[in-house]
Formats: structure tokens, C-alpha cells, sequence
DNA sequence: TTCGGCGGATTGTCAGACAAGTGTACCGAA
DNA sequence: TTCGGTACACTTGTCTGACAATCCGCCGAA
């Protein structure tokens, strides 16, 4: 764990820099769902001692990035689609939460609508590079409700979204356009001051996505 | 991290045995707010390497429960007006939550049912007794949802519920009539199916609480 | 075929050590 | 007296090395 202070001047600890490089690797898929990780392998591989390795094994396991049983070797969490409707829908509780809060004082966080713009100036189509701004665009929603542990929740599913992503390697993505439109309309609910619509918008557009991502894991 | 299995068993390594203890310590108020937790006396207090006792500390400091900056000694969180807000507010979005989807379906929790009627059936006026039932009322809103990960949030905000009421020593306690009657009118709210309804009087249930333990905060 | 035992691999825990950083008390100078 | 700098004690960060406990797969025997 990395105060803010250090945090700012780049400063980290062995056992933090091992970490970000691990969780790196797995966001990324470099390294697969499923593969082991054991505290030797890691030890090695980044030329620290096994306690150190060790530490970092564990914060990604407190991460939900992996999974580790009782003298068993760690591994990446294997998604299935029961974690990736569980996934979504932690994730739907909370933005939808966050947006009829919003709608209240008709908020529209100036992060979101710039997301949303890099969104829509890209080529129509599914694009890769569309994740991104997508998960800037979701995330712009949770940061403007200035709550340090609610930002803390999100910022952990959130990782395993991305998880969830590395795992189908960007296979079936969602239209831009079709995106970008999405979000607007949630914006615009927002702008209105109807929460209630905002979030059912939110729904309906988190459950599209949660259905192609399942149904891209069944073809596995 | 302890396993499903080995929990069943109540079989725990070290540092989940002496991470249960201080955790415990902790939210009973024991180790008051602000107290410094050196590992050298953690490991010499259980009598486990320091490693342990690091590791121990760490698993608490992720779990929010103490804060450290870098060589400095781990201190248990003190808990100022603004955490409180963020603690409630948090815990607010995620209970909502729960009431709008359990509406849908008009379910309303047995586990809810029972805790109210335990709060029912004591004495009126303020009793510190009643903590317990009430935070088993709310956690059986969110366990009917299933989620584990949306449970394992909750449950993390729940621990810095606990540390706020042990600040502050149960002074200026609710009445046990009032919360019950609170609660049960939520329940039917969700039976009838109205989850905007029910979510309202949630959030005014929690404000309420919420102010009480500020104002109980500044009396310090 | 099924059961029990054996060995390799991996983690859990410990002891001991040194480096590095932080805060504080002390002391000298203005 | 007050301010500034320095030395020290305390604590954590990390490493090395080690041993016990446990789990897995494999092999042989009933």
C-alpha cells in the first residue's frame, strides 16, 4: 500500500512495483486466465526475494485478480459467466446509483461528456480503441460523486471488467456509434433531471454489453 | 486470504487468527482511534514472527480499518465528520440499490423480516443492544441479492460502520420503536413493489442516523 | 479397478540481519 | 530566548536462508 505522498513523486516500494507490473500483465492477457503463478516463478522473474513476491501475490488476490487456495499455487481467476453477470451487475448498482444522484442537481460531469466525445470522433464500427474512452466515460460518473470509497469499490470491479475484456481479446465489440448514442441519451437524462430514466438507460446499456460478453465466452 | 473450505473447518493460518483478533480489538474499541500498532508489538503481543505481524497489519490497512504513510507506524483510522458522510452516503447507494431491484420482484427478505422483529421485541428507548439486529437488518438486504461481490463491498463499508459507532462509545442512540418502525415501513414499501418509495425512506433512515453520530462526533 | 502410500513441488512461518527513512530531542549560534 | 542543524532512537522495507506442513500426481499392491 503506497501513500498519496509517494504516490505523487513516482516513489514505490519493490513489492508495489512488482504488483502494478503484474496487474499489467494480467489486464493486458499477457498472461492467461487460468495460468499459475507461483511465488518462485515471480520471485525470479523480477529478481526479488520470495516475500516480496509473495506481497505481491497477495494484493492482487485481495485485487480479485487472482485466486489462490490454502498451498496451492495462485492463478489468474478463471471468468466464467456467472463472474461476469455478477461483475455487471455490482458495477450497474453502483453507476445507477451514481447517476440518479447526479440527476438530482441535473449534473453532467464535464469528464463524462469529453469521454463520450472521443467516443463518438471515431470511425463507426467496433473498434478496439473504443474501450478506453468507454471506461473513462463510466468511470467520469462515479468520480463526480467526490466519494473516496465508492471510487474505491468501482476502481475493483473495474478491474475485473477489464478482465473480463482481456479474456474474449476484443472479439464482438459494440458499434461506437451505437455507444456514443447510448451514452449521450444517459447524459441527456441526467441534464433533465430524470434519474429514474437515466438509470434505466444505464441498465439497458450495461445489459447489452454484459449479454455479448457472455455470450462471447460460451464461444470458447 | 483464507479459503471457503478451510473456513468451514475453522482452519486459519497465523495471520488470519491474529488479523481476526486485532480486527475485533478494533471495531469493540479496544484499540482506540488514533493508537499506533507497531509491528514489533503486534508480533511480540501474539507472539508470531514480525512478517506476520506486517502482514497482518497490511491485510487491515487494505481493509481501511488502520492507515499508514511509509516507516511510519500503522494507526487506526480516526474517524472525522467527512468519513462519516462518505461512509454512510456509500453505504446509502449500495442499499437502494438492493431495495429498487428486491422491489421488482416485491421479495422481501426473511432474514429483514426477523432481525426488525428482534428490534421489535425490545424494550423501547435507546439500548445499545440494538446495533446488532440493526446492522443484521441492512446486511440481509444486501445478502438477498446474491452478489458476492456486491456482498464483499458492503460488507468492508460495514466495518467502518462499526468503527464509527465504537468512536462513539453508543451515546445518543436511536430509539429501538422508531428504527423498527423505520425498517418495517422500507419492508413494505419493497412488498408493494415500490422501489423509488422504498429507497427514500432508506436514504432518510440513514441521513438520520448519519446526523446523530456527526453531532455525537462533535461533542468531543 | 481401487485404495494406500511415497516423493516432488509449493506454500506457511520463522529467525536474523542490514539498509533506509522519519521524527524528535538536544545543542550551539544569532 | 529563539531558531536552525545535527545526531540518535525507532520503525519499517527488504533480503537471505531455513524448516515444517500440506497438496498433487504417480506407482504399486490388494
Amino acid at each position: 500500500m503506497t501513500n498519496t505522498v509517494d504516490a505523487v513523486l513516482g516513489v514505490v516500494g519493490v513489492v508495489d512495483a512488482v504488483t502494478a507490473q503484474l496487474r499489467a500483465r494480467i489486464l493486458s492477457g499477457d498472461i492467461r486466465s487460468g495460468a499459475a503463478l507461483t511465488e518462485a516463478a515471480v520471485s525470479q522473474t523480477y529478481g526479488v526475494a520470495r516475500p516480496s513476491a509473495k506481497a505481491a501475490i497477495e494484493q492482487l488476490v485481495a485485487n480479485g485478480l487472482l485466486v489462490r487456495t490454502a498451498h496451492r499455487s495462485a492463478r489468474v481467476v478463471g471468468i466464467d459467466p456467472g463472474t461476469v453477470r455478477d461483475v455487471y451487475r455490482t458495477r450497474a448498482r453502483l453507476e445507477s446509483a451514481a447517476l440518479r444522484e447526479l440527476a438530482r442537481t441535473a449534473t453532467v460531469p464535464a469528464a463524462a461528456t469529453a469521454a463520450n466525445a472521443e467516443i463518438l470522433a471515431m470511425p463507426a464500427g467496433p473498434d478496439p480503441a473504443t474501450v478506453d474512452p468507454d471506461l473513462r466515460f463510466h468511470t467520469a460518473l462515479i468520480d463526480a460523486l467526490d466519494s473516496e470509497r465508492t471510487g474505491r469499490m468501482y476502481r475493483s470491479v473495474l478491474d475485473e471488467v477489464r478482465l473480463c475484456m482481456a479474456q474474449v481479446q476484443g472479439r464482438r465489440l459494440l458499434d461506437a456509434a451505437v455507444i456514443a448514442a447510448q451514452h449521450a441519451d444517459i447524459l441527456d437524462a441526467v441534464a433533465a433531471g430524470d434519474g429514474q430514466r437515466a438509470a434505466e438507460l444505464l441498465d439497458a446499456h450495461l445489459a447489452s454489453a454484459e449479454e455479448r460478453l457472455v455470450e462471447a465466452l460460451g464461444a470458447d
